[in-house]
DNA sequence: GAAATTTGCCAC
DNA sequence: AAACGTGGCAAATTTC
């Protein structure tokens, strides 16, 4: 059964049963107090319901604050993204005020922008109302069972509609598990945090001011060079180096780790330090550490691999140092589980190489191959080097190096798996699409892109039209395995959540806390730390199934319980 | 002086 | 070794 809803904004809420292909099967019922009637369906309904709304981040986060779990939902906006992709139209508007206009071939309302991230402080009203998007005097309710219905058919219609819906119903599943995150936070120790700094940087300066470690730096850079550089600025490093006869062509550190000089040392960690403390310092600790949680704002959907991105805070960049403060509460634990070679293993399930999936059923997939890339005396260490190499240029469209003899192994021993991608960079560089196992879609070129690649006078790409279209080819190869490997992260993350609100007991349960493209992490009382691992693994197992049916390709999780993330 | 762009590094 | 995909973010720098 499906439910379609739309809030007051006040706690109420009007609502419609649906059949599944989203007709009507009951009248409309307005209710003073949704998260009670939500609370209902959980306890009595036989079959959760699945929820059909115009918005996740509108709906549900009052819910969440109420202590409350919904098994499903059907996010319009996310799904109606999902379709116009589909056929191209990736970008246009998708909120169901520019769906409903689209159907009734009104002008189309621009997407509301979401509202600028606030930190760890949730804004007084944390979705501002959508109702702008609709013409005044259509009802949002009809609005919204119209919609939907017209999504269902339109998914009905698609060659592969039972691989779509199964891809809008995760993505929607994502949107309930954002929700929930930014609500529990990861635990995070302020204290452990403001120690590892203090170590590295010195006390915590009082107004602001640069620490006291990256002076001392600063002021050794300058007395090397023999006059004032603001290490920060990479123009006056350039000049710098120059100056003292060591002209580089740029400051990254791989660059300047080439120069022997005595000063290159001092920079190089005067860049490290920097980096710490901009990026996770002092003023991250501020602004995003609240109550010994760190709460990120995940935009689902937010990469066009189906990747999520974040709005602040930096949550999918968190560096391997600063690890070390995200701790479980006491009695509580963290079991992480991260897919190893994922991609790889995506592109032989997806590419159907029976030699790259015999390889993909063991738990080191690219020592496997190392017996292909082996042989003259090499080590196996060197040879599965080779192998991770050769593969990573395959889906990458690395040319450079040593690729291009390791690509040739490559199409020799994995013939489909290369055509694959081949295959997928060819129809980008010609401007086609390309899809995802599931069904998500790559953008469709700019006009910009046509006109280069179109290029000069007689038709042919010019210079810059042969690297625009070798670009978009890198893009659309890395594409097919990037969304697919993120529509898998996507299925697993849907089915542990799904087990873990069907054993939700309030305060004392699992969270998920933390998603970052293959690697899930939850809070977990200590008690139940081994029904976490089991459940990972049964989830682990269904996605396979759901996904690729009868494959030899594994997906081994690498799950770690542990008191503090960074030892994961 | 605000907004846009560039640079460089972090994550997967 | 440094032209290999997706991103976020902060500080410097340029543009309006």
């Amino acid at each position: 059964m499906r439910i379609a809803v739309v809030t007051d904004f006040e706690g109420g809420a009007r609502l419609r049963e649906l059949a599944a292909d989203g007709t009507p099967t009951g009248p409309v019922r307005t209710v003073s107090d949704l998260a009670g009637v939500v609370a209902d369906y959980r306890r009595h309904a036989t079959g959760q319901p699945r929820w059909v709304w115009a918005s996740t981040g509108e709906v549900y986060p009052p819910l969440v604050e109420r202590s409350l779990r919904l098994g499903r939902c059907h996010d319009v906006g996310l799904v109606e993204a999902l379709l116009l992709g589909y056929h191209g139209r990736l970008g246009e508007a998708h909120s169901l005020g520019a769906a409903w206009a689209r159907l009734h071939g009104r002008p189309v309302p621009d997407d509301l922008r979401a509202p600028p991230g606030a930190g760890a402080e949730p804004p007084p009203a944390l979705f501002e109302p959508d109702l702008s998007t609709l013409p005044p005097g259509v009802d949002r309710l009809d609005a919204l069972v119209e919609v939907h219905a017209d999504q269902q058919r339109r998914i009905a219609g698609l060659p592969e509609p039972g691989r779509f819906a199964l891809l809008a119903a995760v993505e929607s599943a994502g949107a309930l598990a954002a929700v929930e995150m930014a609500h529990d936070g990861v635990p995070w120790r302020a204290d452990v945090h403001d120690a590892i700094l203090a170590e590295q940087l010195g006390p915590r300066p009082s107004n602001g001011a640069r620490p006291p470690v990256l002076a001392e730096l600063a002021a050794r850079i300058s007395a090397e060079f023999g006059r004032e550089v603001n290490p920060d600025s990479p123009a006056q490093l350039l000049r710098a180096f120059a100056a003292i006869g060591h002209p580089v062509g740029s400051t990254r550190s791989w660059e300047l780790r080439q120069v022997e000089h005595p000063v290159v040392p001092f920079v190089l960690r005067y860049k490290e330090l920097s980096r710490l403390h901009s990026a996770c310092g002092w003023a991250w600790l501020d602004t995003w550490v609240r109550h010994g949680r760190f709460r990120p704002d995940y935009v689902v959907g937010g990469v066009v691999s189906g990747r999520w991105a974040t709005r602040g805070g930096g949550a999918l960049q968190i560096p391997k140092t600063v690890r070390r403060a995200v701790r479980a509460d006491p009695g509580w634990t963290l079991v992480s589980a991260d897919a190893g070679q994922l991609e790889p293993r995506v592109l032989a399930a997806v590419s159907g190489d029976r030699a790259l999936a015999a390889a993909a059923g063991s738990d080191d997939l690219y020592a496997r191959l190392g017996t292909v890339f082996g042989g003259g005396g090499v080590s196996e260490e060197e040879a599965r080097q080779r192998a991770k190499i050769g593969v990573l240029s395959a889906m990458y469209g690395q040319t450079s190096g040593d690729a291009a003899a390791l690509l040739s192994t490559m199409r020799r021993a994995f013939p489909r798996a290369m055509e694959y991608v081949d295959t997928a960079a060819r129809a980008g560089e010609e401007g086609r699409l390309v899809r995802s196992w599931l069904g998500r879609t790559c953008p469709p070129p700019s006009s910009r892109w046509r006109r280069l690649v179109s290029g000069g006078p007689g038709g042919e790409p010019d210079g810059d039209g042969g690297r625009a279209a070798r670009e978009r080819g890198r893009f659309t190869r890395n594409f097919v395995v990037q969304a697919t490997a993120a529509e898998w992260a996507l299925v697993f993350l849907a089915g542990v959540r799904r087990r873990l609100v069907a054993r939700d007991t309030g305060r004392e349960s699992a969270r998920l806390v933390f998603f970052q493209h293959d690697e899930l992490v939850l809070h977990v009382p200590e008690p139940l730390a081994d029904d976490c691992v089991a459940l990972l693994r049964e989830a682990e197992e269904e996605t396979r199934l759901l996904l690729f049916g009868d494959t030899e390709v594994r997906f081994p999780l690498d799950i770690a319980v542990v008191d503090c993330y960074a030892d994961a």
